[in-house]
RNA sequence: GGCGGGGUAGCCAAACGGUAAGGCAGUGGUUUGCAAAACCACCAUUAGCGGGUUCGACUCCCGCCUCCGCCUCCA
């Protein structure tokens, strides 16, 4: 089956098949590795990997290419402020980054280039563009785009005449340029860069960040290549600029760049956008200080269809852990009518057939709907009798969830048995000997002594739990 | 102002020109010494507002209201 997706370009829906004829080639645009990054950034990766990971269950070998952004005017200044060297400031939160991405599950980018490993890339892109009279050295050492120079300028964005803003003041680093739309290919020297320059034809500087993605995307994807990836707000400027350098690089000529365009729409939080100032900005781990696992916070970004703003609240955060718990219950008992123990690995799911959830499968491929296939998942396990099964069919149906699962990249809560302490214990065990001696009085004094410990205990039939409260 | 995406039950959120999935919460029941958990059942005659097209619209068209995003380095 093959998954369609919606392509911001042409605006339509279209299936995705590689270029090649046999693995599927995108770029993702990666963090700027200045901070942690928060959920918002978070939604656009997982939905990166949530697509990734449907392409490869499907059959479709991928080569995942995203850049971190070790170079721009952020890294420069807030590294410069906390006296690092931007190798080292950036090394640290991109350590961060990587350790939140582990946590969230998401698959690791087979290749991840940094910007500032390549600067002579960038240069020698540069270098070209100028000499084909696409752009130009101003006085002060800085080179523009010219866009009057690329007659597709606008294309993704449509936004052909761009206006500012009413108000919007051009920024002081705006040098000397032709149009008011040309964007900076390289940025001279200025002081406060400290020692983050690097020498050029034109003079010392470093290169803009659009540049950035382009040559990386030349270096490892080629002229052309699969789908291009990024929040709804790389579209313009980023991406149309990414476009204009590099289809005026291409040999090929125009119109050559990424044959398919995927953005992630903003995460709103309590229906606001995240800001410092609103106070709704969160990260992993000031969600994690709260209590929630990076599985719910997964859950809760992919649980909404990636084009529809997500509206990110505590309420939706608590939803998920039910959600999951519900899917966790139901994977046991399949688990245990098809005699399976631990979950199947990701590449035995490659391929397989969806089975009951034949559905959930086609609403994933289907746009990456991801809602509506969590509404086939939960119809189908409501359906499913693992008593009535036989072990075959309950394996199949096991199996075909796992599928699900794995595309969601969804990695179930575990029955954590907490440590309890031998007084702990001691008591709950006289309580189970007064309980089944009925005499319930005892009992729940023992009850109420284990809750002032800190535990709760719930009777099974057989057996009782012991949890931390 | 330009371009784009939304407004569906308390919350989150889908599909569909043919009469509203799913999750959470809630309610009732089964079970339980009680409880918790679990399981079963119920839970929008209604889709921001007003028109229109149609045998029939939440779904298409027009207008309005409203929320959100981008408009030079923000996922």
């Amino acid at each position: 089956m093959p998954l369609t997706l919606f392509d911001t370009m042409s605006r339509a829906q279209r299936e995705l098949t590689p270029l090649d004829g046999s693995t599927y080639r995108f770029y993702a645009c990666g963090p700027t590795v200045y901070g942690p990054a928060h959920i918002g950034n978070f939604r656009t990766f997982v939905l990166q990997d949530l697509f990734r990971r449907v392409l490869e269950l499907g059959g479709t070998p991928t080569k995942h290419v995203r850049n971190l952004t070790d170079l721009d005017d952020k890294t420069i200044r807030v590294s410069q402020e906390q006296g690092q060297t931007l190798t080292d400031f950036t090394r640290h939160w991109t350590l961060l980054f990587h350790a939140d991405c582990a946590a969230l599950h998401c698959l690791p980018p087979h290749i991840e280039p940094s910007a500032v490993e390549h600067i002579p890339h960038q240069v020698r892109m540069i270098e070209e563009l100028i000499a084909k009279g696409h752009a130009y050295a101003a006085p002060d050492g800085s080179v523009y785009f010219k866009i009057t120079s690329f007659p597709d300028y606008g294309r993704l964005s449509r936004v052909k005449e761009r206006e500012l803003k009413q108000g919007a003041s051009v920024s002081d680093d705006e040098y000397e340029k032709d149009t008011l739309g040309d964007f900076a290919l390289w940025k001279a020297r200025k002081p406060e860069d400290g020692p983050n320059f690097w020498p050029a034809p034109w003079g010392e500087g470093r290169p803009g960040w659009h540049l950035e993605c382009s040559a990386m995307i030349r270096e490892y994807l080629g002229d052309t290549f699969d789908l291009h990836s990024g929040g709804v707000d790389l579209v313009f400027p980023h991406h149309e600029n990414e476009i204009a350098q590099s289809e005026c690089c291409a040999d090929s000529g125009h119109h050559g760049f990424a044959a398919h365009w995927f953005h992630i729409t903003h995460l709103l939080v309590d229906g606001k956008k995240m800001s410092k100032s609103l106070g709704n900005l969160y990260t992993l781990a000031d969600l994690a200080a709260k209590g929630y696992t990076p599985e719910e916070v997964r859950y809760v970004l992919t649980a909404a269809h990636y084009r529809a703003q997500l509206n990110f609240t505590f309420d939706s955060l608590d939803g998920a852990r039910q959600a999951l718990a519900k899917i966790a219950r139901a994977e046991r008992a399949l688990a245990a009518r098809a005699g399976q123990d631990a979950a199947p690995s990701y590449e035995s799911l490659i391929g397989q057939d969806p089975g009951p959830f034949a559905p959930a499968w086609t609403a994933l491929n289907h746009d990456l709907n991801t809602a509506e296939t969590l509404g086939h998942v939960f119809t189908a396990l409501k359906a499913l009798k693992p008593d009535a099964l036989t072990p075959a069919e309950a394996l199949a149906a096991w199996r075909g969830l796992h599928l699900i699962l794995a595309a969601f990249g969804i990695v179930l809560p575990q029955e954590k048995a907490d440590e309890v302490p031998a007084e702990v214990r001691t008591v709950a065990e006289a309580r189970w000997a007064a309980r089944n001696a009925k005499d319930w009085a005892e009992s729940d004094r023992l009850r109420g002594e284990l809750d002032t410990l800190g535990w709760t205990m719930k009777d099974g039939r057989e057996d009782y739990t012991l949890t931390r409260k």
